[in-house]
DNA sequence: TCAAATGATGATACTCCATATCACTAGAAG
DNA sequence: CTTCTAGTGATATGGAGTATCATCATTTGA
C-alpha cells in the first residue's frame, strides 16, 4: 500500500485554522444571526455536542428518525455558515461534521491539541512559498493511541 | 462569510506528504508492478502530465471521448494505488486528480513550491500533540497571483 | 391572548458522481 | 499466430446531497 493514502486515511489528523474555539452554545449563534431555535436544530445540535466523534449527515439522520433528511442536511449548512462546525472531506469521498476540533480520518474520533505549537510553525512554513499567505491549515498525521494501524511498520 | 470557509475555498494550497517527487515514467510505474500499457491508460496519463492544474474525473473523460468513463475511474484509481497521482477532496465535495504536487482548491492550478521549509515545520507542529507522529500534511492558505480572492479584504 | 406573516419542516423527486456488471476487446507470452 | 486473461466500454445501479412544495410552527404585533 502507498504511504500516501496510508496518511490521510489511518492516522490522526490534528487540524489548525489559524483559530481554534470551542463554542459555547451553537443555538444562541443561530438566534443571533435571525435564525429560530426549532426542535429539530435542537436535537441535531445536541447530538453534535454529545458526539466524541466525526459525523456524518447519514449517521446524524439514522440516529434522529424524527428529523427528515432535507433538514439534517440544512442544519448542517447552517452551521458550517455559522462557523461553529466544521466538514472534513475524507479520501472516500463521504464527509464528516463535527465542533471545530480535531478529528482521526479512520475512526473519527475527535482529539485535543495543543494551538501553541501548531500556531507557531506554519509561519516558518510560509517563507519561500510564491504568493501571499493569508491562513494556514496544518494536518498532523500521528498513528492513533485507540485506532492503530498497522500496515506499514 | 466565514474565515474558515474561505480558507478553503478561495486561495492557494501547497500540500506536502513528506515526500516529494516528481514521476518520471507514470506508465513503466504502472507496468512494474504488472499493470498492462493501453492505450486508454497512456492517454489518461498524456492528459494529467501535461495539465497545469487538478482534473476532475469528469473533465478527463470530456477531454478524451475515446475513453469509457470507467476506464477513466479505474485507472485513475490504479494510478492513485501506484501513488504517482494525489486525490484532492474539494469542499463541494468534487475531486481534483494530478500528478503529486499542490494545486490550488479555487481554480485548480498546480503551484511549485519550497520543500525545504516545508519540511522543517511540522516537526514543531508535532512537539506538544498525543499521539506518535508519523506522517504530515500542511496546507499553506494563500492569496493567489492568478486567481485571488477579494471577499475578506 | 390571538392571528397574521413567514421561516422552517418533511416527504418526495431529482441530480450528480462514482461503482458494479458483463459481454467483448486487445495486450502479452510462448 | 494463437491462447490466455487483464482490460475496456456501455449500461445499470447505488449513494450522497439538493430542489420542490404543501404543511407546520415560531415569532411578532395588535
Amino acid at each position: 500500500m502507498n504511504k500516501q493514502d496510508i496518511s490521510v486515511n489511518n492516522r490522526y489528523v490534528v487540524s489548525l485554522n489559524g483559530l481554534v474555539y470551542q463554542p459555547t452554545n451553537l443555538i444562541a449563534a443561530l438566534v443571533e444571526r435571525g435564525h429560530r431555535a426549532t426542535a429539530p436544530r435542537k436535537a441535531i445540535v445536541a447530538f453534535l455536542e454529545q458526539a466524541n466523534e466525526g459525523l456524518t449527515a447519514e449517521a446524524i439522520n439514522e440516529k434522529l428518525p424524527s428529523v427528515g433528511r432535507a433538514t439534517v442536511y440544512r442544519t448542517i449548512k447552517l452551521l458550517l455558515e455559522v462557523g461553529v462546525v466544521c466538514k472534513i472531506p475524507m479520501m472516500d469521498g463521504s464527509h464528516l461534521y463535527g465542533l471545530t476540533r480535531s478529528v482521526c480520518l479512520l475512526c473519527g474520533a475527535m482529539v485535543e491539541f495543543k494551538a501553541g505549537t501548531l500556531n507557531r510553525s506554519p509561519r516558518a512554513a510560509d517563507a519561500g512559498t510564491p504568493g501571499q499567505p493569508v491562513d494556514h491549515h496544518i494536518e498532523l498525521t500521528m498513528t492513533c493511541d485507540y485506532c492503530r494501524a498497522d500496515e506499514d511498520k
